[in-house]
DNA sequence: CTATATTGCAACCGACATAGTTACGGAGAT
DNA sequence: ATCTCCGTAACTATGTCGGTTGCAATATAG
């Protein structure tokens, strides 16, 4: 398959939106930085509204966070947009009269969610402001860009 | 894309050559227990192989583990599959010139490694043995089922 | 109040990764 | 020698994902 980035672009743009919160936000200015179409920025704001990470429409204002940076971890994110996808999938479909077969995907399951538990814990741990934090870090650090293209 | 469960089913392989190593290991008998085809089965081992996993091959007999399954762990499967692809996407192609976009890839990047460490830290800590534990657990407990279909 | 800009949404398309299949030469076993 | 099984390459079928098009609804500007 290819490989989503939704996820990444979704951290992205709860970032530039909380950044440029005092500019004019079109999904055309947002896809300019993330480099994609805005309809497929519109898209992601929708899933971002329906997890309530982004306020409802109120009548043509910029998207905006619903909350604080702070109290936005990337599990929220990585929840909102992925569903909670398992970061390693299980082929279900193994021989039942087998005795390896029959147990593989339930043995697999609980290995499996130990280590994705590792993984979301430390995602949970790291908020959207840690995120813009480092962004602007960076950006004093080596940049010079402006917010256009 | 169609998701994949190559390290599902390596995992499977590996256990199943282990728990039946008396027995003679056709690709096809592997396949029935996988549900795949001998195929797949033999594209598998010849991965495996190629990473250390699985002996080099040796006239005609089944094929075996190059080591015990106590010093096997799920992150040498996941990297002999999977070649360490990462669990989770970086959007690389954003726009150099906006500060965010600028940025991003790189925050990211050492924000997802974090925890990429703890998940693949905790597939390292469970070894194939484990793994051959929890199905013959399973299996005394509830199956009956034989290695034929 | 009309014109322009922007949004939300649905349908569709093209690219691409994956599992499965077909095919065949070669090595071992009997 | 024959039969079985392996290893590998080429091809196919399928599903997911990002991107595009099109349009009605809403908002802002003039």
């Amino acid at each position: 398959m290819r490989i989503s980035t939704k996820f990444s672009d979704s951290i992205h743009l709860l970032s530039f939106i909380s950044i440029f919160k005092t500019e004019k936000l079109t999904s055309e200015f947002i896809a300019s930085s993330i480099k994609t179409s805005p309809v497929v920025v519109r898209r992601m704001i929708g899933e971002l509204r329906l997890a309530g990470l982004i306020s409802p429409y109120q009548g043509g204002k910029s998207p905006q966070l619903s909350r604080p940076p702070v109290d936005i971890s990337l599990f929220d994110v990585y929840s909102a947009v992925e569903h909670k996808k398992p970061l390693f999938n299980i082929d279900k479909d193994t021989n039942p009269h087998c005795p390896v077969g029959a147990h593989v995907p339930d043995v697999l399951r609980s290995i499996y969610s130990e280590a994705e538990a590792a993984a979301f814990g430390q995602l949970g741990r790291t908020t959207l402001q840690d995120v813009i934090d480092r962004i602007q870090v960076a950006h004093q650090r080596y940049g010079e860009g402006t917010a256009e293209a």
